[in-house]
DNA sequence: TATTTAGTCTAAAACGATTTAGTAACAATT
DNA sequence: AATTGTTACTAAATCGTTTTAGACTAAATA
């Protein structure tokens, strides 16, 4: 049974498609129908039941009201949380989403660069893994709206929506050393290139150097990402004993915390009076872990709703400068770097 | 900037843009077009940078190749998984996804499901929230492809995949019982008319009966799926106290478990020597929680893969029966239900 | 020589909307 | 009587594909 059409309203009262197309969209007056036949048309379309099509009308106007969304891991409650506020803001302005997920491959986040072209989506909000800014550059040749989500492109120049991760990372690190903790090793993660590693790193680093303590590489280690647990084990396992013994770890997202979490547990390691940590991003399980770990909270709302608004911005022709946005973080402390007081649970 | 188009093709090379639409689709042997050519239109094809307007291509064909998934909650991670999960195997069949939260409303559901017809996708996925299936009858008449999933309406016999609900709450209610405790609360959610929390209420109410226990409904307390942290508040606060004075507590969802540590915690209850949990849903946080927490865990993953299966294969005219399919719930005995040797973490 | 066959390719319709430019009928004005 | 204006509409183009039916040329066959 095929659906009905603009044509069938249209034939059905003898009457132009073009008359029952200005009707629905409400320019019935304004193009002079009189009421009596808009009338007719509306009881019609209840009638047949009529629904628009909206990909022929997205032909015809060149716009899908649809914009892409491409998280780096959609299994992560940080991106999950992300992905819902762009939803609810995008479809307050009438878009739909074409909601994707990279699992942090690069290859594939192009694949999907590709094909949210191909469907035309009107803009992409993006947390990519790429490493170089070949993709993006293309899209900002061909004028395609977008914004970049958490991970940034400096040479780029595009809209950007994140967070301060240099000083959340500073700050997350000079927590530690306040709380009396001398070896500090950090985790950070693959692919090691993304703007936010990077810049969390140096936080570290800086931290370290402008409280007088030296900066020992070997207790960087770098995760992989396919396989958190595993190389979380490994490098915990060199970390902890001597000659680098270290007291406290920074850890640079939620998952690889986690990881630690599990490890430290399996290894009756006490928290934190044996090993402190503090993590970046801020996950329900951390308020209920044993003990609960201190953490540097993104504003994950915030940066969802801000990329929408800079994204519809731009599609709608509002503003055409390119906006950087750094969104402050915020450290949650709990118990996992020290006994105290909790203020903030 | 113009998108170039298979006219732009055509018209350059002086060829029809049929023939270049038949090159593109492969089937430039089979239409009988030289090598020659066929190698002259994907050089121009690359030299133009052509990419096909997957709107036009969707109009033509009447097939946008595209799933629609309303998910009742996505900041929820069980629906946040699954919606991975079917984003996965639905690229992998050149599927993608129009993804859609519900946020509980039913209203808003039926506006989505509107949206999404309008928007032509080839069939949906949907975990709903609806009381009645008027919706869905609609659907059903308009053959329109659809499977639902975790929340089943039995009477309108459609696909459906889903768990055991029933056989999961007998047997956490009987795990409880088994470990020694006598006064067992439950923890329901609203809306009380989904599927799941009836199945599960059902399980609860017949564990206790067959295992010689009286059923009191003063005992079962509805949540409020607005304020799951006041409600749950509320409902313990009642259930602590004589005369209920219950010692153990089945909870329908993970959302509600949480909340209940939250107060168990600020009220300093041990759990489980003062009070057992156990959960329906099982989330990493119920792993590193103190105590962990026993729960019973759904096969997240195979829902999202078994109702995109069912779905393609309904649009691909594969297959017209519905199915009903009831996966296997597994208990994941923690610490939060009496102290034992953990078999599983 | 007329007909068939094979090899290449094309014109045009169709999908379902939006939009521009214009028509037809009638009344009012000069 | 001719012009202008108003009201209520419509024809046809357009968006970018896919697909059907067939055209044209040259070689092969009867």
């Amino acid at each position: 049974m095929k659906k009905t059409s603009l044509n069938d309203i249209a034939r059905s009262l003898n009457v132009s498609k073009a008359l029952v197309s200005f009707v629905l969209n409400g320019q019935g007056n304004e193009k002079g129908i009189s009421s009596e036949t808009q009338k007719k048309v509306l009881k019609k379309v209840e009638e047949l039941n009529y629904r628009p099509n909206h990909i022929a009308r997205g032909l015809r106007l060149g716009k899908s009201q649809t914009i892409g969304l491409i998280v780096a891991d959609i299994s992560n409650k940080f991106y999950a949380k992300i992905a819902k506020q762009v939803e609810v803001v995008a479809s307050q302005h009438n878009y739909n989403l074409f909601f994707c997920s990279s699992d942090e491959n690069p290859e594939k986040e192009l694949e999907l660069i590709d094909m949210l072209k191909e469907r035309r989506v009107d803009g992409i909000i993006i947390s990519t893994t790429q490493k170089n800014t070949v993709a993006f550059t293309q899209l900002k040749k061909e004028k395609y709206p977008f914004v970049l989500i958490d991970r940034n492109l400096p040479k780029l120049s595009a809209n950007f929506v994140g967070v301060d991760n240099y000083l959340g990372a500073y700050e997350a690190t000079e927590h530690l050393i306040r709380n009396g903790y001398h070896k500090i090793g950090l985790l950070k993660i693959s692919p090691a290139y993304l703007s936010t590693i990077r810049e969390r790193e140096h936080g570290y680093r800086d931290a370290l150097k402008k409280n007088g303590m030296r900066v020992n590489s070997k207790l960087i280690k770098t995760i992989n990402f396919s396989d958190i647990r595993q190389t979380v084990r490994a490098a915990l396992r060199e970390l902890i004993q001597p000659p680098f013994s270290i007291d406290a770890l920074f850890s640079v997202n939620n998952n690889i915390t986690v990881a630690c979490m599990e490890y430290f547990n399996e290894m009756n390691l006490r928290i934190p009076q044996d090993m402190a940590i503090v993590s970046f991003d801020d996950i329900d399980l951390f308020r209920f872990s044993y003990p609960t770990i201190t953490a540097m909270a993104q504003p994950v709302e915030e940066i969802g709703k801000v990329a929408v608004n800079i994204l519809l911005d731009e599609i709608n022709g509002i503003s055409q400068e390119k906006k950087q946005v750094a969104l402050p973080v915020r450290l949650i402390e709990r118990r996992s770097c020290g006994i105290f007081e909790n203020k903030t649970v």
